[in-house]
DNA sequence: GGGCAACCTTGACATGAGTCAACTTCGGAG
DNA sequence: CTCCGAAGTTGACTCATGTCAAGGTTGCCC
């Protein structure tokens, strides 16, 4: 854990990059940057949100427990991502526990110094409320695909989403986590993701290791019901 | 659908009221104030988004459909709510359709005028991404419970967030919406929301139409997890 | 008040998805 | 290179939930 205040922290970021430097000096004026190894947990759900965090590297998966035994994602992040920002916002606690799934780097910038920010700088609201509309779509998508898509359907969209958007052309995908995490994003125990991934072999998915190759784009978008409009 | 450009529509809303009277007329500039039956739909999924809407009395339900078979209720929205605020800042087309369950008066305001009303009152994007990030946790919550409750255990957790908080006292609720709706909300068929209420007999659940009892509120609360943080 | 049409409920059944246990594969450490 | 543990796969089974069809209830309109 060491200070650290130099712009290039946040020149680059796509949600307080464009704020420019004055912004970013407000931001990182006590903010701290962590290096968390893979696997530490970085808060747990129920506790005080005394940090907004920035993903400077790396990813950050948010986890829901229901009482010990079962767990799930709701969702990664990425660099470049502001996350829980709500639980700032709104001074809660949070509803979820955040834990790195690789290496990474993250920005904590402490909550009182960014609401009071939020409060003076017209520029940050406008950003953060542009980024809290985007993370909106992402859970309702989810919501969408929970509540209307069977779990080879969840699948197929997931893979999609990671192709290229090459109309239709074949494509080579690298997943990008384990396959036990990648299930419990999708809503599914890690054996049926194994099952999903043996049936969509039937509209042209390969996949050996991380390596995937969707070969037939249309058989998949049909079976997954790909209206979902981005 | 008549013009209706008189401030007390908005003074009393609890996400803009606070903005003061000159927001309220910028607003109202154009706005439309639209009756709509119950049963009436206001939008479809991919349409582009032209208006922000704020319920002024009623209540709509935000639904996804998977091509013409399945559909589900993502969300109500009651008097007060703006709805579809995403769409609006992003300027991207809406992920969902707008139904009336009952007979409602709804708010329409120009989205071209709001984004850029948003840019130049500071106070209104702080009360935006204040309203945003409530949006967010009541999502978050409902991933929640979709990929970590069972059917029954969602509908006691969500009996439970109809009732006042009265530390555990016995409370009588009247369900909002039809039972079918509820059930469409809730992710399951409505042939299992009545079966969930059978088992909920256990827990002192008693219900009658539209009147139900909650004998024993401790209970309901093992039963379905409720370590859930408001 | 009668009748019709939604809506809700119930039972029987089909099926998707979770669980458990065994086996296989992969990757890192020595 | 080999070993070991973690991660992934597979099969058998169970259970929850959806589906279909029938019957019951409610409430509204004439």
């Amino acid at each position: 854990m060491n200070q650290n205040k130099q712009q290039s922290t946040l020149e680059d970021n796509p949600v307080l990059g464009p704020l420019g430097p004055d912004i970013h000096d407000a931001l990182l004026a006590d903010a701290v940057q962590l290096s968390v190894p893979s696997g530490a947990t970085l808060f747990r759900q129920g506790e005080e949100a005394r940090f907004l965090r920035v993903v400077l590297s790396g990813r950050i998966a948010l986890m829901a427990r229901s009482e010990e035994d079962a767990e799930t994602v709701v969702e990664f992040f990425h660099a470049g991502d502001l996350f829980i920002i709500p639980a700032v916002v709104l001074h809660l606690p949070y509803l979820m526990s955040a834990r790195a799934v690789e290496d990474s780097q993250v920005l904590m910038i402490q909550a009182e110094r960014f609401r009071s920010l939020m409060e003076q700088e017209h520029a940050l609201s406008l950003a953060i409320a542009n980024e809290l509309s985007r993370h909106w779509r992402m859970l309702i998508r989810q919501i969408k695909d929970l509540k209307l898509r069977s779990a080879p359907q969840r699948l197929a969209a997931y893979l999609l989403s990671l192709a290229p958007d090459d109309a239709g052309q074949p494509a080579s995908i690298e997943l990008p986590e384990k396959r036990r995490m990648i299930a419990r994003r999708l809503g599914m125990a890690p054996e049926n993701l194994s099952r999903a991934f043996r049936q969509l072999s039937e509209y042209g998915v390969r996949s050996n290791g991380r390596q995937v190759q969707l070969t037939d784009i249309p058989s998949l978008q049909a079976f997954c019901a790909y209206d979902d409009l981005v």
